[in-house]
DNA sequence: CGCTCAATGTTGACAAGAGCAACATCAATC
DNA sequence: GATTGATGTTGCTCTTGTCAACATTGAGCG
Protein backbone atom coordinates (compact mmCIF):
# COMPACT_ATOMS: atom_id res chain seq x y z
CA UNK A 1 0.00 0.00 0.00
CA UNK A 2 0.68 3.91 0.37
CA UNK A 3 3.05 6.42 -1.94
CA UNK A 4 4.79 5.39 -4.92
CA UNK A 5 8.06 6.15 -3.20
CA UNK A 6 7.36 2.74 -1.39
CA UNK A 7 8.00 -0.11 -3.82
CA UNK A 8 10.55 0.56 -6.23
CA UNK A 9 12.91 2.86 -3.51
CA UNK A 10 16.39 2.41 -4.31
CA UNK A 11 19.37 4.16 -2.89
CA UNK A 12 17.38 6.99 -2.17
CA UNK A 13 14.72 6.56 0.03
CA UNK A 14 12.43 9.81 -1.28
CA UNK A 15 11.09 11.26 1.57
CA UNK A 16 12.51 9.61 4.75
CA UNK A 17 11.52 12.14 6.98
CA UNK A 18 8.16 12.20 6.42
CA UNK A 19 8.54 7.90 6.62
CA UNK A 20 10.69 7.70 10.16
CA UNK A 21 7.77 10.20 11.49
CA UNK A 22 5.22 7.67 10.02
CA UNK A 23 6.57 5.21 11.45
CA UNK A 24 7.70 6.50 14.88
CA UNK A 25 3.89 7.28 15.32
CA UNK A 26 2.41 4.24 14.95
CA UNK A 27 5.04 2.81 17.47
CA UNK A 28 4.93 5.25 19.83
CA UNK A 29 1.15 4.57 20.34
CA UNK A 30 1.47 0.68 20.33
CA UNK A 31 4.81 0.63 22.29
CA UNK A 32 5.59 3.75 24.49
CA UNK A 33 8.53 5.95 23.95
CA UNK A 34 10.72 4.28 26.23
CA UNK A 35 10.28 1.18 23.91
CA UNK A 36 10.79 3.54 21.04
CA UNK A 37 14.26 2.66 19.11
CA UNK A 38 15.65 4.54 16.35
CA UNK A 39 17.17 1.04 15.08
CA UNK A 40 13.65 -0.68 15.39
CA UNK A 41 12.37 2.45 13.15
CA UNK A 42 15.30 1.88 10.52
CA UNK A 43 14.41 -1.81 10.21
CA UNK A 44 10.34 -0.89 9.71
CA UNK A 45 11.34 1.94 6.94
CA UNK A 46 14.01 -1.09 5.43
CA UNK A 47 16.46 1.63 5.66
CA UNK A 48 19.81 1.89 7.46
CA UNK A 49 20.67 2.35 10.52
CA UNK A 50 22.18 5.50 10.50
CA UNK A 51 19.80 6.99 8.35
CA UNK A 52 17.73 8.79 10.31
CA UNK A 53 20.78 10.98 11.04
CA UNK A 54 20.80 13.00 8.30
CA UNK A 55 16.75 14.20 9.15
CA UNK A 56 16.85 14.24 12.92
CA UNK A 57 20.05 15.57 15.16
CA UNK A 58 19.84 12.22 17.55
CA UNK A 59 16.58 10.09 19.03
CA UNK A 60 15.39 12.91 21.38
CA UNK A 61 15.00 15.29 17.64
CA UNK A 62 12.92 13.05 16.21
CA UNK A 63 10.90 12.64 19.62
CA UNK A 64 11.01 16.26 19.57
CA UNK A 65 9.43 16.35 15.97
CA UNK A 66 6.82 13.72 17.41
CA UNK A 67 5.34 16.19 20.20
CA UNK A 68 5.30 19.04 17.59
CA UNK A 69 2.85 16.91 15.77
CA UNK A 70 1.18 15.92 18.72
CA UNK A 71 0.66 19.96 19.39
CA UNK A 72 -0.43 20.68 16.04
CA UNK A 73 -3.56 17.50 16.20
CA UNK A 74 -4.23 19.06 19.68
CA UNK A 75 -4.38 22.56 18.19
CA UNK A 76 -6.63 21.99 15.34
CA UNK A 77 -8.85 19.67 17.69
CA UNK A 78 -9.29 22.79 20.07
CA UNK A 79 -9.85 25.10 17.07
CA UNK A 80 -12.91 23.00 16.16
CA UNK A 81 -14.14 22.46 19.47
CA UNK A 82 -14.20 26.10 20.24
CA UNK A 83 -15.97 26.67 16.83
CA UNK A 84 -18.47 23.95 17.35
CA UNK A 85 -19.34 24.00 20.85
CA UNK A 86 -17.59 26.94 23.13
CA UNK A 87 -16.22 25.94 26.22
CA UNK A 88 -17.14 23.31 27.38
CA UNK A 89 -16.07 21.46 23.89
CA UNK A 90 -13.31 22.43 24.35
CA UNK A 91 -12.60 21.00 27.54
CA UNK A 92 -13.70 17.92 25.94
CA UNK A 93 -11.82 17.46 23.28
CA UNK A 94 -8.82 17.98 24.86
CA UNK A 95 -9.58 14.95 27.70
CA UNK A 96 -10.61 13.22 24.49
CA UNK A 97 -7.60 14.15 22.60
CA UNK A 98 -5.32 12.64 25.68
CA UNK A 99 -7.01 9.61 25.94
CA UNK A 100 -7.16 8.92 22.16
CA UNK A 101 -3.43 9.43 22.18
CA UNK A 102 -1.98 8.42 25.44
CA UNK A 103 1.33 8.16 24.67
CA UNK A 104 1.68 11.56 22.36
CA UNK A 105 0.21 12.74 24.87
CA UNK A 106 2.47 11.88 27.53
CA UNK A 107 5.46 13.10 24.94
CA UNK A 108 4.18 15.96 25.25
CA UNK A 109 3.53 16.73 28.76
CA UNK A 110 5.51 14.01 30.20
CA UNK A 111 8.75 16.68 30.89
CA UNK A 112 11.23 14.16 29.38
CA UNK A 113 11.74 16.53 26.38
CA UNK A 114 14.20 19.46 27.69
CA UNK A 115 11.78 22.18 25.11
CA UNK A 116 15.00 24.94 25.32
CA UNK A 117 16.97 22.67 23.15
CA UNK A 118 13.98 22.02 20.42
CA UNK A 119 12.54 25.66 19.24
CA UNK A 120 10.25 24.67 16.38
CA UNK A 121 8.88 22.54 19.54
CA UNK A 122 8.59 25.08 21.92
CA UNK A 123 6.93 27.34 19.03
CA UNK A 124 4.22 24.74 18.11
CA UNK A 125 3.29 24.60 21.73
CA UNK A 126 3.49 28.19 22.17
CA UNK A 127 0.97 28.96 19.50
CA UNK A 128 -1.35 26.41 20.82
CA UNK A 129 -1.54 27.22 24.12
CA UNK A 130 -1.32 31.04 22.98
CA UNK A 131 -5.07 29.72 21.07
CA UNK A 132 -5.84 28.16 23.97
CA UNK A 133 -5.31 30.83 26.27
CA UNK A 134 -7.04 33.42 23.63
CA UNK A 135 -10.18 31.62 23.33
CA UNK A 136 -10.48 31.00 27.62
CA UNK A 137 -10.00 35.16 27.95
CA UNK A 138 -12.97 35.87 24.90
CA UNK A 139 -14.96 34.14 26.72
CA UNK A 140 -14.39 34.97 30.68
CA UNK A 141 -13.53 38.63 30.27
CA UNK A 142 -10.73 40.36 31.83
CA UNK A 143 -11.99 40.86 34.86
CA UNK A 144 -9.23 40.40 37.78
CA UNK A 145 -8.91 36.75 38.63
CA UNK A 146 -10.12 35.87 35.25
CA UNK A 147 -6.53 35.22 34.36
CA UNK A 148 -6.31 32.68 37.44
CA UNK A 149 -9.63 31.12 36.93
CA UNK A 150 -8.58 30.27 32.87
CA UNK A 151 -5.33 28.99 34.33
CA UNK A 152 -7.44 26.91 37.04
CA UNK A 153 -9.92 25.56 34.49
CA UNK A 154 -7.08 24.33 32.06
CA UNK A 155 -5.41 22.71 34.95
CA UNK A 156 -8.44 21.30 35.71
CA UNK A 157 -8.63 19.99 32.21
CA UNK A 158 -5.50 18.87 32.11
CA UNK A 159 -5.49 17.20 35.40
CA UNK A 160 -8.20 14.99 34.58
CA UNK A 161 -6.49 13.64 31.63
CA UNK A 162 -3.30 13.00 33.72
CA UNK A 163 -5.64 10.75 36.15
CA UNK A 164 -7.58 9.33 33.47
CA UNK A 165 -4.55 8.36 31.68
CA UNK A 166 -2.42 6.65 35.03
CA UNK A 167 -5.92 4.39 35.28
CA UNK A 168 -5.82 6.88 38.63
CA UNK A 169 -9.55 6.82 39.07
CA UNK A 170 -11.18 4.06 41.21
CA UNK A 171 -13.64 2.47 38.91
CA UNK A 172 -16.23 2.75 41.71
CA UNK A 173 -16.36 7.01 40.68
CA UNK A 174 -17.82 6.61 37.70
CA UNK A 175 -20.76 5.10 38.90
CA UNK A 176 -21.90 3.52 35.70
CA UNK A 177 -21.72 6.61 33.60
CA UNK A 178 -19.99 6.44 30.56
CA UNK A 179 -16.96 7.82 29.91
CA UNK A 180 -17.98 10.89 28.33
CA UNK A 181 -20.69 11.45 30.65
CA UNK A 182 -18.36 11.06 33.32
CA UNK A 183 -16.06 13.30 31.95
CA UNK A 184 -19.14 16.28 31.20
CA UNK A 185 -19.78 15.66 34.84
CA UNK A 186 -16.46 16.27 36.78
CA UNK A 187 -15.58 19.25 34.41
CA UNK A 188 -19.03 20.99 35.06
CA UNK A 189 -18.75 20.89 38.70
CA UNK B 1 30.08 11.05 57.25
CA UNK B 2 27.41 8.02 56.58
CA UNK B 3 26.93 5.42 58.35
CA UNK B 4 29.62 2.91 59.58
CA UNK B 5 28.94 0.29 57.00
CA UNK B 6 30.55 2.58 54.47
CA UNK B 7 34.13 2.75 55.47
CA UNK B 8 35.09 -0.63 55.99
CA UNK B 9 32.92 -2.55 53.42
CA UNK B 10 34.50 -6.02 52.60
CA UNK B 11 32.95 -8.32 50.80
CA UNK B 12 29.53 -7.77 51.87
CA UNK B 13 27.46 -4.47 51.92
CA UNK B 14 25.84 -4.24 54.97
CA UNK B 15 22.51 -2.75 53.18
CA UNK B 16 22.90 -2.28 49.71
CA UNK B 17 19.46 -2.13 49.20
CA UNK B 18 18.72 1.18 51.09
CA UNK B 19 22.08 2.40 49.75
CA UNK B 20 21.32 1.97 46.27
CA UNK B 21 17.69 3.34 47.01
CA UNK B 22 19.28 6.42 48.63
CA UNK B 23 21.98 7.06 45.70
CA UNK B 24 18.80 6.53 43.31
CA UNK B 25 16.94 9.37 45.55
CA UNK B 26 20.01 11.60 44.99
CA UNK B 27 20.54 10.42 41.20
CA UNK B 28 16.80 10.85 40.65
CA UNK B 29 16.61 14.29 41.22
CA UNK B 30 19.89 15.70 40.33
CA UNK B 31 20.06 14.23 36.45
CA UNK B 32 16.09 12.34 36.30
CA UNK B 33 14.67 9.13 35.59
CA UNK B 34 15.94 8.45 31.70
CA UNK B 35 19.71 9.23 33.08
CA UNK B 36 19.38 6.81 35.65
CA UNK B 37 21.44 3.72 35.03
CA UNK B 38 21.53 1.10 37.55
CA UNK B 39 25.71 1.40 36.68
CA UNK B 40 26.04 4.46 37.42
CA UNK B 41 24.35 3.48 40.80
CA UNK B 42 26.64 0.66 41.63
CA UNK B 43 29.51 3.06 41.03
CA UNK B 44 28.85 5.52 43.11
CA UNK B 45 27.75 2.52 45.85
CA UNK B 46 31.03 0.74 45.06
CA UNK B 47 29.81 -1.94 44.74
CA UNK B 48 30.06 -4.14 41.37
CA UNK B 49 27.56 -3.59 38.16
CA UNK B 50 25.65 -6.55 38.62
CA UNK B 51 25.18 -6.48 42.43
CA UNK B 52 21.66 -4.48 42.28
CA UNK B 53 20.23 -8.18 40.86
CA UNK B 54 19.87 -9.28 44.04
CA UNK B 55 17.69 -7.03 45.54
CA UNK B 56 15.47 -5.95 42.37
CA UNK B 57 14.36 -7.86 39.32
CA UNK B 58 15.64 -5.24 37.21
CA UNK B 59 15.41 -1.61 36.63
CA UNK B 60 11.91 -0.99 36.55
CA UNK B 61 11.86 -2.68 39.67
CA UNK B 62 14.11 -0.14 41.55
CA UNK B 63 12.46 2.71 39.65
CA UNK B 64 9.08 1.65 41.15
CA UNK B 65 10.77 1.18 44.83
CA UNK B 66 11.66 4.94 43.99
CA UNK B 67 8.09 5.92 43.21
CA UNK B 68 6.68 4.00 46.19
CA UNK B 69 8.49 6.15 48.71
CA UNK B 70 7.47 8.80 46.58
CA UNK B 71 3.80 8.15 47.32
CA UNK B 72 4.46 7.54 50.85
CA UNK B 73 6.12 10.98 51.56
CA UNK B 74 3.27 12.60 49.47
CA UNK B 75 0.78 10.32 51.83
CA UNK B 76 2.45 11.73 55.19
CA UNK B 77 2.64 15.44 53.51
CA UNK B 78 -1.10 15.37 53.47
CA UNK B 79 -1.83 14.20 56.54
CA UNK B 80 0.14 16.55 57.85
CA UNK B 81 -1.60 19.57 56.20
CA UNK B 82 -4.96 17.52 56.69
CA UNK B 83 -4.36 17.90 60.62
CA UNK B 84 -2.69 21.55 60.12
CA UNK B 85 -4.77 23.37 57.99
CA UNK B 86 -8.12 21.38 56.23
CA UNK B 87 -8.20 20.65 52.27
CA UNK B 88 -6.70 23.82 51.14
CA UNK B 89 -3.48 23.17 52.91
CA UNK B 90 -3.99 19.99 51.47
CA UNK B 91 -3.75 21.42 48.05
CA UNK B 92 -1.25 23.29 48.70
CA UNK B 93 0.96 20.30 50.33
CA UNK B 94 0.41 18.36 47.13
CA UNK B 95 1.46 21.35 44.84
CA UNK B 96 4.25 21.93 46.87
CA UNK B 97 5.58 17.93 47.13
CA UNK B 98 5.61 18.26 42.66
CA UNK B 99 7.50 21.51 42.92
CA UNK B 100 10.08 19.88 45.67
CA UNK B 101 10.43 16.65 43.99
CA UNK B 102 9.82 17.40 40.23
CA UNK B 103 11.40 14.05 39.05
CA UNK B 104 10.15 12.08 41.71
CA UNK B 105 6.78 13.21 40.78
CA UNK B 106 6.97 12.52 37.42
CA UNK B 107 8.13 9.13 37.93
CA UNK B 108 5.00 8.68 40.13
CA UNK B 109 2.42 9.94 37.11
CA UNK B 110 4.57 9.54 34.25
CA UNK B 111 2.81 6.83 33.07
CA UNK B 112 5.80 4.98 31.96
CA UNK B 113 6.09 2.65 35.05
CA UNK B 114 3.34 -0.32 34.75
CA UNK B 115 1.54 -0.35 38.25
CA UNK B 116 0.25 -3.64 37.68
CA UNK B 117 3.81 -5.10 37.46
CA UNK B 118 4.48 -4.07 40.72
CA UNK B 119 2.45 -4.94 43.36
CA UNK B 120 3.86 -3.33 46.25
CA UNK B 121 3.85 0.20 44.18
CA UNK B 122 0.21 0.09 43.43
CA UNK B 123 -0.54 -1.06 47.51
CA UNK B 124 1.31 2.23 48.47
CA UNK B 125 -0.08 4.46 46.16
CA UNK B 126 -3.70 3.36 46.54
CA UNK B 127 -3.03 3.62 50.64
CA UNK B 128 -2.30 7.46 49.92
CA UNK B 129 -5.07 7.95 47.08
CA UNK B 130 -7.41 6.57 49.87
CA UNK B 131 -6.35 8.41 52.31
CA UNK B 132 -6.73 11.32 49.84
CA UNK B 133 -10.33 11.09 48.58
CA UNK B 134 -11.48 10.03 52.75
CA UNK B 135 -9.90 13.65 53.68
CA UNK B 136 -11.57 14.98 51.22
CA UNK B 137 -15.33 12.94 51.55
CA UNK B 138 -15.12 14.22 55.17
CA UNK B 139 -15.23 17.57 54.30
CA UNK B 140 -17.62 17.49 51.51
CA UNK B 141 -20.37 15.34 52.29
CA UNK B 142 -21.91 12.86 50.40
CA UNK B 143 -24.48 14.99 48.27
CA UNK B 144 -24.93 13.83 44.83
CA UNK B 145 -22.42 14.66 42.98
CA UNK B 146 -19.67 15.28 45.51
CA UNK B 147 -17.75 12.56 44.52
CA UNK B 148 -17.38 14.11 41.11
CA UNK B 149 -16.48 17.37 42.97
CA UNK B 150 -13.06 15.55 45.11
CA UNK B 151 -12.16 14.48 41.58
CA UNK B 152 -12.29 17.80 40.02
CA UNK B 153 -10.17 18.71 42.91
CA UNK B 154 -8.00 16.47 42.43
CA UNK B 155 -7.82 17.03 38.97
CA UNK B 156 -7.30 20.39 39.73
CA UNK B 157 -4.40 20.07 42.12
CA UNK B 158 -2.39 17.58 39.67
CA UNK B 159 -2.81 19.61 36.73
CA UNK B 160 -1.65 22.81 38.19
CA UNK B 161 1.54 20.69 39.51
CA UNK B 162 1.98 19.24 36.29
CA UNK B 163 1.34 22.75 34.25
CA UNK B 164 4.10 24.05 37.02
CA UNK B 165 6.81 21.61 36.41
CA UNK B 166 6.36 21.66 32.89
CA UNK B 167 7.07 25.42 32.94
CA UNK B 168 3.92 25.37 30.68
CA UNK B 169 2.52 28.48 32.62
CA UNK B 170 3.22 31.84 30.79
CA UNK B 171 5.61 33.94 33.24
CA UNK B 172 3.47 36.74 32.50
CA UNK B 173 0.64 34.97 34.37
CA UNK B 174 1.95 35.10 37.79
CA UNK B 175 1.56 39.08 37.72
CA UNK B 176 4.17 39.50 39.70
CA UNK B 177 3.27 37.18 43.15
CA UNK B 178 5.15 34.77 44.63
CA UNK B 179 5.12 31.13 43.90
CA UNK B 180 3.16 30.64 46.65
CA UNK B 181 0.59 33.06 46.49
CA UNK B 182 0.14 32.55 42.99
CA UNK B 183 -0.85 28.79 43.89
CA UNK B 184 -2.99 29.80 46.43
CA UNK B 185 -5.26 32.42 43.74
CA UNK B 186 -5.77 30.04 41.34
CA UNK B 187 -6.58 27.27 43.71
CA UNK B 188 -8.70 29.61 45.26
CA UNK B 189 -10.97 30.28 42.37
C1' DC C 1 25.53 15.31 -23.40
C1' DG C 2 28.71 14.51 -19.74
C1' DC C 3 30.79 16.37 -15.09
C1' DT C 4 30.63 17.81 -10.54
C1' DC C 5 28.91 18.27 -6.11
C1' DA C 6 25.86 18.38 -2.28
C1' DA C 7 22.36 15.65 -0.29
C1' DT C 8 21.22 11.33 1.17
C1' DG C 9 22.29 6.38 2.44
C1' DT C 10 25.44 2.69 3.93
C1' DT C 11 29.05 0.16 6.45
C1' DG C 12 31.64 -0.56 10.19
C1' DA C 13 33.24 0.86 14.09
C1' DC C 14 32.91 2.21 19.53
C1' DA C 15 31.10 2.86 24.15
C1' DA C 16 27.43 2.20 27.48
C1' DG C 17 23.94 -0.17 29.53
C1' DA C 18 20.59 -4.21 30.76
C1' DG C 19 20.57 -8.63 32.04
C1' DC C 20 22.29 -13.58 32.63
C1' DA C 21 25.40 -17.38 34.28
C1' DA C 22 29.17 -19.24 36.65
C1' DC C 23 32.02 -18.51 40.38
C1' DA C 24 33.58 -16.35 45.13
C1' DT C 25 32.89 -14.99 49.86
C1' DC C 26 30.81 -14.56 54.10
C1' DA C 27 27.87 -15.26 58.18
C1' DA C 28 24.89 -17.87 60.68
C1' DT C 29 23.62 -22.48 62.06
C1' DC C 30 24.20 -27.24 63.34
C1' DG D 1 34.70 -26.46 62.76
C1' DA D 2 31.95 -27.83 58.32
C1' DT D 3 27.79 -26.55 55.56
C1' DT D 4 24.94 -23.71 53.09
C1' DG D 5 22.02 -19.94 51.59
C1' DA D 6 22.43 -15.04 50.84
C1' DT D 7 25.05 -11.62 48.82
C1' DG D 8 28.82 -9.95 45.60
C1' DT D 9 31.83 -10.38 41.56
C1' DT D 10 33.54 -11.42 36.87
C1' DG D 11 32.81 -11.98 32.37
C1' DC D 12 30.08 -12.57 28.92
C1' DT D 13 25.95 -11.38 25.12
C1' DC D 14 22.61 -8.31 22.99
C1' DT D 15 20.78 -3.93 21.98
C1' DT D 16 21.18 0.76 21.22
C1' DG D 17 22.96 5.63 20.27
C1' DT D 18 26.27 7.91 17.83
C1' DC D 19 30.25 8.89 14.88
C1' DA D 20 33.38 8.65 10.77
C1' DA D 21 34.57 7.14 6.35
C1' DC D 22 32.80 5.75 2.14
C1' DA D 23 29.01 5.08 -1.77
C1' DT D 24 25.28 6.57 -4.73
C1' DT D 25 22.49 9.59 -6.94
C1' DG D 26 20.01 13.42 -9.01
C1' DA D 27 20.25 18.31 -10.27
C1' DG D 28 22.44 22.00 -12.26
C1' DC D 29 26.17 23.68 -15.06
C1' DG D 30 29.40 23.70 -18.83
Amino acid sequence: MSTSAHSKRGYHHGDLPAALLRAAGKFLEKEGVEALSLRALTRRTGVSHAAPYRHFRDRESLLAALAAEGFAMLGRAQREAAAAGGLRAMGEAYVRFALEHPQRFRLMFGGQLKIARHPALREVATQTFEGLSGALAARVGDAPGARDASIAAWALVHGLSQLLLGDRIAPGARQGRGQDQFIRDVLGT
